[in-house]
DNA sequence: TTGGCGCATGGAACCGGTTCCCTAACAGGG
DNA sequence: CCCTGTTAGGGAACCGGTTCCATGCGCCAA
């Protein structure tokens, strides 16, 4: 191997530990040493193990993120915003996905989380099942939560139950009274609370308005295909048809849309259509929706892990974002109105 | 810290390094005290430190992934193959975002990538710059690339040129004379060979078919809003209009499709159009499409990068990967025929 | 009986850094 | 002039494993 530190303090004339010293910056050397030990590092090219300095110091420089999956557009945002802010602060992101279900958990969990190779977990989405939670608290570093809440653990989310009342209200507030919500299936809810959570901020917008009655949820995949069945479902009876529909996620919303266009209903003339997430799509489909900003959330995932790290300790519990309802033309007042 | 190897050890009453023959089952142990070793481990909750093992081992069981993007499908599909079977042999996969024209590529390949952290690096769809390729090289470990050819590496692809024509001589063969291409912009070339590659395709199959008078390229971000963009710009001339759009990717396909619908351009019949990708989302759209499979495509270049690490030399090279035209209903006979 | 071999185990070196502790030189203050 | 404090730097321990080498023992063949 070419460029051990023992090789630079011998081509610098100094011992190991004024080679440490010179090229961390900590303890007295004498400028020109350092000026002599930083010519050799570079002349031989020398990189630093991390795993050698890993070893000394308990740190590892490297930051374990679950998630449950990577392909979708709301976790990939929140990489993207975890991975931006990890590399300006020179860490590493190792990266585990979790699907729901999954038979890898506990391998995830035992083999790999376990080992001391972290300096911190965030954990997106994942509602630990069985003791997974204790798991992650044994591992005794600094853990962040994104999505919904974790015991004992500082998580930042949105309020689902508040955003799901505020689409849902934004429809009322428009003279729809029948208003159907499509939604994550709760079958799934052991790994996301937030369908649970936007359904019931859904019934509480409606019971706050006396429709309680017109209470109708539709469970369905969180993608546009999972969309597209769900308002094709929904739809496909013209004498008992919602007027509105509020979908959990833009993505849903996308799809309820294309089919609504596929069965020749208009929107939102004949069918008002709203999401959440603030979809990069939302846009180009004139989606009304709630914005939240996975993308952000990601940074200041990173930056709480980061402090946590750093020794702050953050108190357990759920911070909120803001949210944004960003008005466009898939909804409007309903056609009697 | 609860649980060194030598706590192990000494609960067992052996050495550590019986402890660590035990635990790893290399050399001789008898059955009796390897038993008593295990059962030490368990009792104290140890888990082997991968940092001090790869100290001394050289391996790190840690793969580095470089990647333009995470939150676009394609990529995403690639980093899921390649976690799903990382995971599987037991490895880690460190993943680096790296933007075609981020200035935080310098620290990538300095800082993060030259320390021995890793026993192989997958690079996504990364045209390396001036000295990257040779600084890739330089690590001395496993370098497997998806996308565009590396020198000197092995790299697992598709043969874009050929799909490209593919898909352009599916709409000829239909009987179209006047085929767009909307594709990927050639400024982003630097990164994306694939975008020259695919435009090459389409000319090359226009050439054959004596339609090269009809070449009409129009550059546009690889989305479905650049797909939007670009189809409006395309289609916005009633008297000069194409009949039908090969489509760089089946984002873009499916912004032309929404594009079309908007102003009132009925597909397949007085517009065909096709894409490249097998993207979820195509069946929804009734897409016409040359599939690709990223998930798969990340899958053996994880297996590649393995067998690297086992020893195996693979012989640098592109390895082309099987495509498949998949038809629905997004493509048809132009109206005239 | 002796030599050699296979198995089981312990001691110690080692991987590549960081850091503690110690010494030395050179101030400045009393 | 001596004592103390500050700056520089070296030696060695240490982090937590893995692996080389040496040792001891039982057994079989010569």
């Amino acid at each position: 191997m070419a460029g051990a530190i023992a090789d630079v303090a011998a081509l610098a004339g100094v011992s190991k530990a004024t080679a440490s010293r010179a090229l961390s910056g900590k303890g007295y050397v004498s400028p020109e040493t350092r000026q002599r030990v930083v010519q050799a590092a570079s002349t031989i090219g020398y990189v630093a193990s991390p795993n050698a300095a890993s070893l000394v110091t308990g740190h590892t420089k490297n930051v374990g993120v679950v998630i449950p999956y990577i392909g979708r557009w709301f976790f990939g945002q929140i990489l993207e915003g975890i991975e931006q802010q990890l590399l300006a602060r020179g860490y590493d992101m190792t990266l585990y996905t979790l699907e729901p279900f999954s038979p890898a958990r506990d391998r995830v969990f035992d083999f790999f989380l376990a080992r001391k190779r972290f300096d911190g977990v965030i954990a997106v989405n994942i509602q630990p099942a069985g003791d997974e939670l204790e798991r992650l608290h044994r591992l005794g570093i600094p853990l962040v939560g994104i999505g919904g809440p974790l015991e004992g653990i500082p998580t930042i989310a949105i309020d689902d139950e508040r955003v799901a009342a505020l689409a849902t209200e934004h429809l009322i507030r428009l003279g729809h009274q029948r208003i159907a919500h499509i939604g994550g299936s709760l079958a799934e809810q052991l790994d996301f609370s937030v369908h649970g959570e936007r359904l019931a901020g859904y019934r509480a917008a409606l019971a706050d308005a006396g429709l309680s009655e017109a209470d109708q949820f539709v469970p369905t995949q969180l993608s546009m295909p999972g969309g597209y069945d769900a308002a094709v479902q929904l739809l496909s009876d013209p004498t008992n048809r919602p007027t509105a529909i509020f979908a959990a996620s833009d993505e849903v919303a996308i799809g309820t849309i294309i089919a609504a266009r596929r069965m020749g209903i208009a929107v939102p003339t004949d069918l008002s259509v709203i999401g959440i997430d603030g979809h990069d799509y939302a846009e180009l489909f004139s989606l009304t929706t709630v914005e939240q900003h996975p993308r952000e959330q990601g940074v200041i995932a990173a930056d709480m892990i980061l402090a946590g790290i750093d020794g702050e300790t953050a108190e357990p519990g759920v911070r909120d974002l803001p949210t944004r309802l960003v008005m466009r033309s898939s909804t409007g007042r309903p056609a009697g109105a």
